[in-house]
Parts: C-alpha cells; structure tokens; sequence
DNA sequence: AGCCGTATCAGCCAAAAGGTGGAGAGACCA
DNA sequence: TGGTCTCTCCACCTTTTGGCTGATACGGCT
C-alpha cells in the first residue's frame, strides 16, 4: 500500500493540529507539512511535493486561498487540492472548482469523510460534504441563477464596500464592465440595489 | 500540581480534535470531556464538572453558545467558561461578557494564548485575544463612536438593503432625516459609503 | 437658566449608482 | 460554421446617495 503524502494549509493552529492528529490515525496517510498562508503553502508544495494539498479559503492578510490553488495548480497540475472551509458559500465553491480543486469539505465534516477525500483526491476523484453537493445539485437546476467567476469575484469584491470605481481598479476592468457585471449580479441574486446585493451576499452566499 | 479538568465544545470534530491535542502536550491541563452541542455541552459538564468550559459560540442547530453560557453558568457558578471562536464581533464579545464568559480567544490563537487563557481562569483572571481586548479598549476609549438606539434601529434596517426613502417609510420620519442619522452613522463606523456601513454592519456589528 | 445629546427637518450641489441599448473579442461546443 | 457564453467596453439619461450648512424641538444634567 502506498502512502498518501498530505500537506495542510490553514491560518489556525488549532485547525492544523487537528487535521494532525485525525490523519495520523490512518496508516495510508501522512502529513508532511503544514502551512499557515498561500505563500508558505507554495514553498512547502515545492519542498515536499505532496499528493494532496488541504486547504482553508479564508486567510487572514496576504494570499487568499483561492489564489494559491490556482498557483499550485499551475506549477505542479498533478497535485490535488482539497478546499478544507468552514463555509458553503455558492461563490467560494464555484471559484474553488475553477481554480482546480479536487474536493469540497466543511470544517464539521466527519474524520471518515476526510479520509475519504483525500483517498479518492489521489485516485482522480472529487469529494465533497453534503451540503456543498446539494448546493451544486440546485445550481443545476437553476442555471440561470450561477454567478460567472468573474462575477463571483466582484461579489466577493463588493461585499468589503468598494465603490464601482475601485472595484474597477482592482479588477484591471472600466467601470462600464464594473456596471455591466453588477446588473448580472444583481439579476441573478433577485435584487435591485447594491447594500441588498451585499446583505444577501454576506448572508446567503456566506461572504464575509 | 493541580490538573485543570476541561470540557471542549465545538461541533467541529477538527477543532476538538486539535483542541485535545496542543492541550495534551500540557501537563497540568487535561480535557474531561467534549460536546459538539450547547445541549451535549450541559450534559457533559454535569457528569465531568470541569474546572474550564473551552466553547465556540457558532454551534449549528440548537441552542447557540451565548445560552449555553447563561446556563453553565447558572447551574454552576465556579465553573469558568472560555469563548474560543472565529469571530470578534463587537455584538457577540459584549453579549458573552454579560452571560458570564471568562476569556475571549479567536480561534487563530497561538497555543500558548490557550494554555495562558485555560490556567488564567481557574485563577479568577480574564484572559482574552488581542485583537478582541483592543476592541474593547477602543470602545472606552471612544464612547463617541457608539450608535444611538436610532441609529441602530437605522442601520439595522439599513442592512435589509432598503433605499433612503424607504427607510424614512419604515421609520416614519423624512429622508432628509435618514440621511442625517445615516451621515452619524458613516462617522461613527468609520466608512464612508453605505455599502460599506452594510458590510461592516453585518460582519463587526453582528448583525443578521 | 444654560448646555448638551438626540431626533427631527430643509435646501443645494456634486458624485455615485442604476437602467437601457448596443457591440466586439475570445472560448467552447454542437 | 454557427450558436452560445463570458468578458470587455461605450454613451446617454435618471435616480440615488453623500457632503455641507444650516435650523427647531425636547429632555436631562449641572
């Protein structure tokens, strides 16, 4: 039986710690590293060249985590990486999976669940807890209503009060496109002004 | 030596999980018991009567973590609880503090900050995270940036996504008085659009 | 009695946001 | 090849919001 090489990425040592000791039980899977930011994550990928990459979205300053998968992904496509969160959020899930993510897990997801997931991440497979999937599930039935990723990001991006200008900036886009994507955004959500965008945004979509 | 006897709660099994292991590698602390729910919580804590209550305050379904503490404490006075969650928000400190929390830790802790808060409160000492403490320490500084009942109830609204002029409909005064109160409002959050005041609103302030 | 905080209202002006309609480029797929 | 989706951009216009400077009224505190 081969062993399955794992390296946790997560701002909380608690967090860490647990995944740790969770994962040490199994005899297939070992942690080689961990890391506490998108940057330190990078450089331990490139250290020890783990099969499987677990990893939080949400971290503090710095890389987000959403950006690290993208990166990992472009430097070492056979990498897994599995989005370890505390939140289902429509927006963070659809960007997750654009970015290259394998898997889907909650943090109150069951020890076996995990071990599941990074069993099949090896073998190809995508895992996810329940409500991630019934999520995705709802989404296919409503097309119409899925945020485009360019779209999701400008969400994320609105929800911390950045006006159509900046938005603007940050994006590298005009604000005529700013414009233009929020009127989808605001389409899709069911809602007419951008404070009930955020509200339902922050609240519904989990942003924060 | 005296070991302190602790109770984990957190219905995350990683954070439990991680929890028991850095308190582990203490000699003086041992973890008695864990609950994932405010009603586990209070069953466990009358069989194991653990000196120190580790809780999140974000539990799922059931009872929250802020009544949990209530009747923690209630049925047993000399019992300390340690709020260890994710989130400062000014609403959720203030409302701990009042049902009787000891501490106030964030869940991207240093191991140490545990342990000191865990050994500070059997000792009658309130132990809490940084960024939590200058929270406080901010307020008393600053009574001025503290909302009147008005501009509460305003900006509660506010967070519904209404327009100016349905929030002078709502609270049956004109729009030039909204944009009065709301105008107190962006000073005293310190933003200056009301997309900001929103997110800042729901996420700082709590509420939803 | 005078002061301060709170809540109410007005007018004016500049800036931002939202609505409408249109359009081109690139990717992807049938 | 043609259709569809996504992302990008523009112009024009209306509505909304925000900044500023005022004002009145009520209650509590000194």
């Amino acid at each position: 039986m081969t062993t399955i090489s794992v390296l946790l990425v997560d701002d909380h040592t608690v967090v860490r710690s647990g995944l740790k000791a969770l994962l040490g039980t199994q005899a297939d899977i070992v942690v080689v590293g961990e890391a506490a930011s998108g940057e330190e994550a990078l450089d331990a990928a490139q250290q020890h060249s783990p099969a499987v990459v677990l990893m939080d979205l949400a971290m503090g300053a710095g890389m987000d985590g959403i950006e690290a998968i993208k990166q990992l992904r472009q430097r070492n496509p056979r990498q897994a990486v599995i989005v370890f969160t505390t939140y289902d959020s429509d927006a963070d899930i659809v960007r997750a999976v654009d970015a290259g993510a394998m898997g889907y897990l909650l943090k109150d997801a069951a020890p076996e669940e995990i071990f599941a997931a990074v069993r099949g991440a090896v073998q190809g497979k995508s895992v996810m807890s329940a409500p991630v999937a019934s999520r995705l599930f709802q989404q296919l039935r409503n097309p119409d209503e899925v945020l485009t990723p360019r779209e999701a990001e400008l969400l994320s991006l609105l929800t911390q009060g950045l006006s159509n200008r900046d938005l603007g900036k940050r994006l590298f886009i005009s604000e005529a496109t700013v414009k233009t994507h929020l009127a989808h955004i605001y389409a899709k959500l069911g809602v007419e002004t951008r404070a009930a965008a955020i509200a339902t945004a922050i609240r519904r979509e989990g942003m924060r």
